[in-house]
RNA sequence: GGUCCGGUAGUUCAAUCUGGUUAGAGCACCUGCCUGUCACGCAGGAAGUUGCGAGUUCGAGUCUCGUCCGGACCGCCA
């Protein structure tokens, strides 16, 4: 036998108890004649003693040739320790080993991580990964990973929804990202492609009448990581036939809640806060507004159309963002912002400081009185502080100022990292117009379903621009968590959607004939959502980037260290399914 | 595809700005001592192709260019 114990469970009351334990040698400590062990396993740290007064010299002598991360199994009995370890759960007691078996040996590892998390740098971590997940706090994130998509399945499957697996090969589709495919051997030239997301299928789970639907679903994208994306992730993917926004919206936060409660003890306000698309964009600049601070942008080009202030004059949109502290801002640290600006595509960033009721330095000379009395009253400041502008186009001046705020809501730690403020953005536009390619694109995917009262304009062509969805993003302190919306039913209406795309109708047929055929047989309105599970647990843990609460996460350009992926295949295995290597120059 | 940061002992970093003796320190490792430690302690020791390749220079870890790897951001991500 192994083990009758785990490292994390005995106690005070167990004294005096023969157990076995097996785990890894976490910290071995030798006293020239008493040798202590830390021993480790996933549940816990526990304490063994070796005593040369009452142990033969063949075990002494076995456990002094012990090393950190050796796996061993010893026994012994459960004893009070004189003084008792504080930052152990097991700290009151110690097995008093009189028996040790080294299972295997361990090379010195190469990091440590004995404060729970590993010291060394990230893709050292990611080359022994499998040393890297030994570390308390790996453990822990695995561990709530594991507690969410628990809790998740349960509630679900308590509200009546079943779990459908779908296909991993799968179809190319146009539009959206990049696809990752699969080379068929049977049919040489063709390929598969690995889902984006098991958007259609879902559907045709509802046009089959199963209602309710849900998956712990792997999605595969071929765009640029980020320390939020990888070019492979997970999906808590979810349908429902019959369902509205709000009933949607229901589902979630009360899924939100009882999974926050249950892997970290957190109890979520619910009902979330609701922001349309066009009060986030105009209030914080961005879609995926972080609410736990303020600091709103303030439109002013009604004060600045006429401004002798040239730049101001020509843009066709000024904003500001105003911050009540100055102590922190040297000219260098402005400076480093107006770099951050111009990283970011503006030409520049425009500033003024308000000091003592007044605007001061910046490009306060160049404002009339009118203006600057119109910048500071509406931005309602009452200490000194410095003003920040945009101006240019919209996106432009939202997206450098949008940035900017979080930034410096970082900087000046403006926000508790304990609070969870969660919102709703709704009314997202249907179509965007891709300027560079001249032509509409779906803003979310094109299975989304117009407003109402936008669906005839949308049948007409017209003023396409203005057409909002019902789309709707779940944002969690600054972070896009989930994306949904209520999808089209009816095969009129999405061969609109692909005409407006571009798309001919040969074109459609051919792509997506399926689903138009499907939805011509008694299609269920439906609706669903799909929360991004990585993002959520990395929330959860207070981590920063997905990669650590995923096991085996690829590097910023797509290998895995540990394996040393993508590699090379054999000419045979290449001949099989038809392809021959074009080499770069 | 672009901008930026980093790569020095097993590891985390210093030395790089301002080129100049033998590239240092903590942890880890090895040896010895040590019977209540709990990140044990004490003494000693070993450990380096400064990512790789060119160039400038009397001389390069340090400056320049290229390249590879890791990371942040922009583009991209329906």
């Amino acid at each position: 036998m192994y083990r009758t114990n785990s490292c994390g469970e005995l106690r005070k009351s167990d004294e005096g108890k023969n157990v076995t334990l097996s785990g890894w040698i976490h910290k071995y400590r030798n006293l020239g004649g008493l040798v202590f062990f830390d021993l480790r396993d996933r549940y816990g740290i526990t304490q063994i003693i070796f005593d040369p007064n009452s142990l033969g010299e063949n075990i002494m002598e076995t456990a002094n040739r012990c090393r950190n991360e050796y796996v061993v199994t010893i026994s012994g009995i459960v004893r009070v320790k004189p003084e008792p370890n504080k930052n152990l759960s097991t700290g009151e007691i110690e097995i008093a080993a009189d028996n040790i078996f080294i299972e295997n040996a361990s090379k010195t590892p190469p990091f440590n991580f004995l404060d729970g998390k590993s010291d060394a740098k990230e893709d050292l971590r990611l080359q022994y990964r499998y040393i890297d997940l030994r570390s308390t706090k790996m453990t822990q994130n695995l561990l709530i990973r594991h507690k969410v998509t628990m809790a998740v399945r349960n509630y679900l499957s308590d509200k009546g929804f079943i779990e459908i697996e779908t296909p991993t090969f799968s179809k190319s589709t146009p539009e959206g990202a990049r696809d990752y495919l699969v080379p068929s051997r049977l049919y040489p030239g063709m390929f598969y492609a690995l889902p984006q997301s098991p958007q259609i299928y879902k559907q045709l789970l509802m046009v089959a009448g199963q209602d309710r639907y849900f998956q712990i679903a792997r999605c595969y994208r071929d765009e640029d990581s980020r320390k939020d994306r990888q070019p492979e992730f997970t999906q808590i993917d979810i349908e429902q036939s019959f369902a509205t926004q709000d009933e949607i919206f229901a589902l979630t936060e009360g899924m939100f809640a009882d999974l926050f409660g249950k892997a970290v003890g957190v109890e979520l306000k619910i009902p979330f806060e609701r922001l349309t698309y066009k009060e986030a964009m105009d209030d914080y600049g961005v879609d995926k507004p972080d609410l736990r601070y303020g600091l709103k942008l303030k439109n002013i080009t009604d004060i600045t159309r006429n401004s002798n202030f040239q730049v101001f004059k020509d843009a066709p949109c000024v904003k500001y963002l105003a911050v009540e502290e100055i102590e922190n801002f040297s000219r260098k640290r402005i400076g480093e912002y107006e770099d951050y600006a111009k990283h970011l595509g503006a030409k520049g960033l425009a500033f003024t400081k308000f000091i003592g009721g007044k605007l001061e330095g910046g490009i306060s000379k160049f404002l009339s009185d009118d203006e600057a009395a119109g910048i500071i009253s509406s931005s309602g400041m009452k200490k000194d502080g410095l003003i920040f502008f945009g101006a240019g186009k919209e996106d432009m001046a939202n997206k450098v100022l949008g940035a900017v705020r979080i930034r410096i809501a970082e900087e000046l730690k403006l926000y508790d990292s304990d609070e969870y403020r969660f919102c709703w953005i709704t009314d997202f536009p249907l179509f965007t117009y891709n300027d560079e390619e001249g032509r509409w694109e779906a803003m979310h995917h094109m299975f989304t379903m117009p407003r109402p009262e936008h669906l005839d304009n949308m049948l007409n062509g017209r003023d396409l621009g203005n057409i909002l969805g019902q789309l709707y993003d779940l944002v969690g302190n600054g972070v896009e968590l989930a994306s949904g919306s209520i999808r089209i039913h009816d095969p009129e209406i999405q061969e609109k959607v692909f005409t407006i795309l571009g798309m001919p109708k040969e074109e459609y047929e051919s792509k997506f004939g399926f689903m138009l055929n499907a939805f011509r047989y008694g299609a269920p309105p439906h609706g669903g959502i799909a929360p991004g599970l990585d993002r959520l647990i990395a929330m959860l843990c207070k981590e920063d980037s997905i990669r650590d609460v995923i096991a085996f996460p690829k590097s910023k350009n797509q290998n895995c260290l540990m394996m040393d992926t993508p590699s090379q295949v054999s000419p045979e295995q290449l001949e099989e399914v038809s392809i021959s290597i074009v080499k770069e120059k």
